[in-house]
DNA sequence: CACTTGACCTGTCCGC
DNA sequence: TGCGGACAGGTCAAGT
């Protein structure tokens, strides 16, 4: 459910919290969440400062002063929680929280000199961290396999609609998803960019028109942009790195809106199943291209 | 090679 | 109330 803006979201928080700051200690509980030895998390992360946090697709990357980094991937339900040594007061809206914190989900706890606290929660155990040598970071193979960023200047129409049209025979939505064409969409951005540009989500990529695919580049870069202004999607375990909520949800059109009109033309919105994930869509706005004879 | 489906997990919700 | 099963969705492995 973190999709890029939830990432983006968590990077700025944690650009603001953690450059800097000495690791003192690390303790996890689950090898598939953490699966390095503990001699190397001793050798290479505990003593180390933290340099910067950086974003490559859903991946977030704690680049240390030991020439190794922390890789985490949050998968469907982790988080990634920072508690200084403020208290939060009731009322605040992560003061449950992080008053919660250590929690049954709670697979990770860095501890920083000076009392502070990394939280890496993650109920499904679908997530995970990992250490290894920075310089290591390009080689792995989701990274060599891994499409451009949607959000970077260098990123142009053209290079959008080859990298789609490689899946020709999918549908646009499975294209959407998969990593290798582009990075960073999910279920929710996927729904919502296709509703914007008006293509049903089942619909072979070989059948949408350029002018659409030109639409949907447009729209899936506003609504990136939208949402991680509103710092990100809050579905159910989303928080950002302050354990606060996103309000993109409130602005989507289509996601978890079956039953509810299409703000466009007040039709029902349908939920199917496409690419294996459900999916929302309008079905009088997002028509199917008529099948040729 | 292109494409789809199942596995990995746990908590929640729905029907009986 | 309890219980079984469907469902949630990012990515990789296995299958067609």
């Amino acid at each position: 459910m973190p999709e890029l803006p939830e990432v983006e979201t968590i990077k700025l928080g944690l650009s603001k919290l953690l450059p800097g700051l000495v690791i003192t200690n690390v303790q996890h509980d689950w090898p598939k969440s953490f699966p390095n030895a503990p001699a190397d998390v001793e050798r290479f992360m505990v003593g180390a400062k933290v340099l910067g946090v950086r974003r490559r697709a859903k991946v977030l990357i704690i680049d240390l002063n030991t020439k190794y980094s922390l890789l985490v991937h949050l998968k469907m339900t982790g988080q990634l929680v920072f508690v200084g040594q403020e208290r939060f007061g009731a009322g605040h809206p992560s003061a449950d929280l992080i008053a919660s914190l250590p929690a049954k989900a709670t697979r990770v706890i860095i501890d920083f000199a000076g009392a502070s606290k990394l939280f890496f929660n993650d109920q499904r155990k679908f997530g995970w961290m990992r250490l290894m040598p920075t310089i290591e970071i390009p080689e792995i193979d989701f990274f060599k396999k891994v499409g451009p960023e949607p959000l970077e200047a260098g990123f142009k129409p053209a290079d959008f609609i080859d990298r789609l049209q490689r899946r020709k025979n999918s549908s646009i939505k499975a294209a959407l998803l998969d990593q290798t064409v582009i990075a960073g969409v999910g279920n929710i951005y996927a729904d919502e960019s296709l509703w914007a540009a008006k293509i049903h989500p089942a619909g072979p990529v070989s059948t949408v028109s350029n002018a659409k695919l030109i639409k949907l580049y447009q729209s899936l870069r506003e609504i990136l942009n939208l949402s991680i202004k509103k710092g990100g999607s809050t579905d159910r375990n989303y928080v950002d790195s302050q354990g606060k909520k996103g309000s993109y949800l409130s602005f989507a059109k289509v996601f978890r809106r079956q039953g509810q009109p299409c703000p466009r033309c007040g039709t029902p919105i349908e939920k199917i199943r496409v690419a294996g994930r459900g999916t929302h869509f309008c079905p009088h706005c997002q028509k199917l291209p008529r099948s040729p004879k």
